[in-house]
DNA sequence: TTTATTTACGCAATCGTTCCCGGTAAATAC
DNA sequence: GTATTTACCGGGAACGATTGCGTAAATAAA
């Protein structure tokens, strides 16, 4: 099935004229009369003429399109964020070409060349939790290609980064739970490789070390896919309420992680708050109505995709090379409510 | 900043070949000597050659790209269907783009505008809440665009849709409720405009009258935004509740209204089921770890995703134009919990 | 009246691929 | 030894829009 459309040949041949005197009214040029501007364009709009964007993308050596990559889109954060990247990518013409590594970095990279088959003019990207080799993702940025790291970003590649605070997130639910007299507090981690994670752990330690409480390792757990698979957080959680000294409180290191933990607790009838609090990372707005309403740390999800998404335009659209580059650091908010 | 990329042209100089020759090399064709495809392969190889799919699309006339419209990507139900829809499109070697309408008729119609601009081989949109005016979308179908339905249809254009079996869906619901001994049941339907609120009225219609309980139609109130406004809510809440006759039972229509409707009696200190029984359709997969663990219909929306873009591919890859089409209705799952 | 300048438009190349026509050599058939 | 086939490859025209350059007519300046 072909859908044929009108071109400015058409309407050239049509109207007597040359196709250069069509497009050149369809762009109000000066050199254009305006009897033949005006004989043109309703012309234009009578036989309903959109210039082909795939012609002008070919002519202008740019598609007016972004690649998004994330884990997945049926995920309250990463669905925030892509919100925000397309309300603003809409705003200046640009389409959002959406793709999702399923926390894969198999599949990250097939996408990587998918989309970079010179079909987008820059990239917005948050890594999968798989992801250890960034030479290809390296290799786009020295080629050239605008690339802007949302969330989970690659210290190794300098470019625009947007991420939550998750340092002090992270510390300010460590310090709420050691507030409320909680001082064995355990942790499920994402995988440790990704940056949110380092940078939670970080404010988890140095909310204990400001109380003067001792970390103990073994309450560092990780989720090594990022709670995408249910039995990682089932063992995480196995493994810390095992132990001689078992925690009295859960900080959990992503929206998929907490839920999951708190789904684990109530199948092994595990009360809450009251046999163990529960605080995480989390962005659906349905924790609070949850049983128990959760306690979280709330990213600005939305926000932290529409400053991605002008960071890239903006990488997209400068003519030279840029090399000053800058961290977006969105800070986080803290929902206090009864889980802990 | 400019992405330089290799072309066939340079592999052709390069190599001293013309560029047929290297396109030919790279597309296997017979005519082309087996050492020179080698010499061509490996040197594309070698320099890492992409096609450039935009001067790929303008040559064949076609984009490889389908465009999704939908009213809200961070919903669970829509980004459930995205992610079927891309798992589909990406095996195929399609690039999804999407839109948000956000239950604007007046964006949904700029989107068309935008998607159609000949950017796209094909379009899977449901319809926003506000959408009266189906005439555009129609022309486009005339026009030849392939157009797949998906979750809310529109009855005047013929062409391939994929819906929830909203009618049993609806009907098991409200049987359900009758069972458990409810008899004034309030029903909250989305904008009465959308197909599914017609077909989900009609089986919480048909339910009751199977059961031989008088249909009452001031227990029918109407979200005209699909719940995308909490205050819409809030106020079919009201009216149902003010009346002489209070209902026993809620059954909402949608994703955002099931889990507004829990927050207004979560607000109201409203008891579920005790006070009042709460069901609704939904797909958010933290329905259970509500307070009330929520009793829902779940669509598979996933699925509904995967068909439709397959009906798209299917259309879209049929040389003459079809006339014969399919609706496909995929069958819910009724989750009995807590709440009823 | 002659020359310079402006106005308004057409020609043709370009972006990167694909593909229809050829063309030339070697291989086979007559 | 000639005719015909086969294998292999290049030239060049598309696809649709943009744009530098050239040029006729119209106007202004000399």
């Amino acid at each position: 099935m072909k859908f044929e459309a009108v071109t400015i040949k058409h309407i050239a041949m049509e109207l007597g004229l040359s196709t250069s005197t069509v497009s050149r009214a369809l762009r109000d040029s000066h050199e254009i009369s305006q009897a033949t501007k005006k004989i043109v364009l309703d012309h234009a709009q009578k036989v309903g003429f959109k210039p082909n964007r795939i012609a002008q993308s070919l002519k202008e050596r740019k598609s007016l399109s972004i690649g998004v990559i994330v884990c997945e889109i049926a995920n309250s954060f990463f669905s925030q964020v892509i919100n925000g990247i397309d309300s603003v990518a809409y705003e200046h013409g640009y389409n959002v070409i959406i793709a999702q590594s399923m926390e894969s970095a198999e599949r990250e990279l097939m996408n990587l060349e998918y989309l970079t088959s010179s079909s987008i003019d820059g990239l917005i990207i948050s890594v999968s939790t798989e992801t250890k080799n960034f030479s290809y993702l390296k290799k786009l940025h020295e080629r050239g290609l605008p690339i802007v790291f949302v969330d989970r970003v690659i210290d190794d590649i300098e470019t625009h980064k947007v991420i939550a605070d998750n340092y002090r997130g992270a510390y300010k639910a460590t310090k709420h739970l050691i507030e409320r007299g909680y001082k064995k507090i355990g942790i499920l981690s994402n995988n440790s490789g990704l940056s949110i994670s380092q940078e939670r752990l970080e404010g988890y330690r140095d909310a204990l070390k400001d109380a003067n409480i001792p970390l103990r390792e073994n309450m560092i757990t990780y989720c090594d896919h990022g709670g995408m698979i249910y039995s990682e957080i089932e063992s995480a959680m196995k493994m810390l309420l095992k132990q001689r000294v078992k925690p009295d409180a859960i900080f959990a290191g992503s929206d998929k992680i907490t839920t999951g933990c708190l789904r684990f607790m109530k199948q092994k009838n595990i009360r809450t708050p009251q046999d163990l609090a529960l605080i995480g990372f989390s962005n659906t707005d349905l924790t609070e109505l949850l049983n128990p309403p959760l306690s979280v740390i709330k990213q600005p999800a939305f926000e932290m995709g529409q400053a991605s998404a002008s960071l890239l335009l903006s990488l997209i659209e400068s003519k030279k090379p840029q090399n000053k580059f800058e961290t977006r650091i969105q800070s986080t908010e803290l929902l206090i409510r009864k889980s802990t």
